[in-house]
DNA sequence: TATTGTTATACTCTATAACTATA
DNA sequence: TATAGTTATAGAGTATAACAATA
């Protein structure tokens, strides 16, 4: 190894951290995606709503790369999407290989209206939280998504 | 609705918060499972090779309990785990209902070999970021940990 | 020839419901 | 009758490989 073990940030310190990361990364992703009730669709098919709701419109291209996951994954969830009348898909104009894909009133309804109950297990868990915790608890966030999600090299070159 | 929407704290500002929140978990637990390569057992799978390499043994319902999935699901996780030799299942001396989960040599050896490797991804990530915010990292850990696993209500009375 | 998206295939993760054995 | 664990069944999430259409 190239590195002594001694002192903050030693290997061991390193690999207890993310230990705990693991945890916390893996536990509470599996209640989000069983708390995601209320509403019929799943906590990704959401997250896709929410960013459509952001972007306006995206090629599925684009929503697969927000969303860390596969074209192929993406196709799928926006079929189901789509056939829930949540989404729409039209030609792209100008490009005749890329599609675009926008809400339709109801998913725009839903997601609006789902805003409150349906992060409703994370809302819950920040509502009770001491307020002064909050502050630190949007910073955690942001470190967390900086530090695992944003990083240039998060995803290295195939 | 019970609180107006002026300051810190408004349902507004909940809602975004929890916004971020949720990609952050769902990305970063997607990224963490497919990162998880090196050696053959998936992201879950070692969870629980950890978890038995601290308690040193426990029954399926107690490992369960602590990875918050559903008992067949922790059945069929400890089945592959047991055919790939990594975990034994004993007779609980004193009740026949129970089962005691312990690591064979191969799973103390997997546990203690990969640490390093094994946490790969998320190590490479906390080695990438300046050591000033390694003790913000640790204590973001904390705190999410806290406020989403740990809290009593976190698992409302069913 | 390279890019975008889709289809085909396969496997893991996850849950609920029903069942078995023991207490 | 209640508890611990398993089996049965079903569906979502995920990936890689192969294909089609367009650039």
């Amino acid at each position: 190894m190239t590195r002594s073990e001694e002192g903050s940030g030693s290997s061991a310190e390193t690999a207890e951290l993310a230990s705990r990361m693991r945890r916390l990364l893996l536990v509470s992703s599996r209640i989000l995606r069983t708390r995601t009730s209320s509403e019929q669709i799943s906590a990704s098919q959401y997250s896709v709503l929410a960013f459509l709701d952001r972007s306006g419109s995206a090629t599925p291209g684009a929503i697969a790369e927000f969303e860390h996951v596969s074209p192929p994954v993406m196709t799928r969830t926006l079929d189901r999407l789509e056939t829930a009348g949540l989404v729409a898909r039209a030609a792209h104009p100008g490009d005749g290989r890329q599609v675009l894909v926008t809400l339709t009133a109801t998913g725009a309804d839903l997601v609006h209206r789902g805003r409150q109950e349906r992060d409703d297990w994370l809302s819950s868990r920040i509502e009770a939280t001491d307020p002064a915790e909050r502050d630190a608890l949007d910073a955690a966030v942001d470190l967390l998504t900086r530090t695992l999600i944003e990083r240039p090299d998060s995803t290295p070159p195939r």
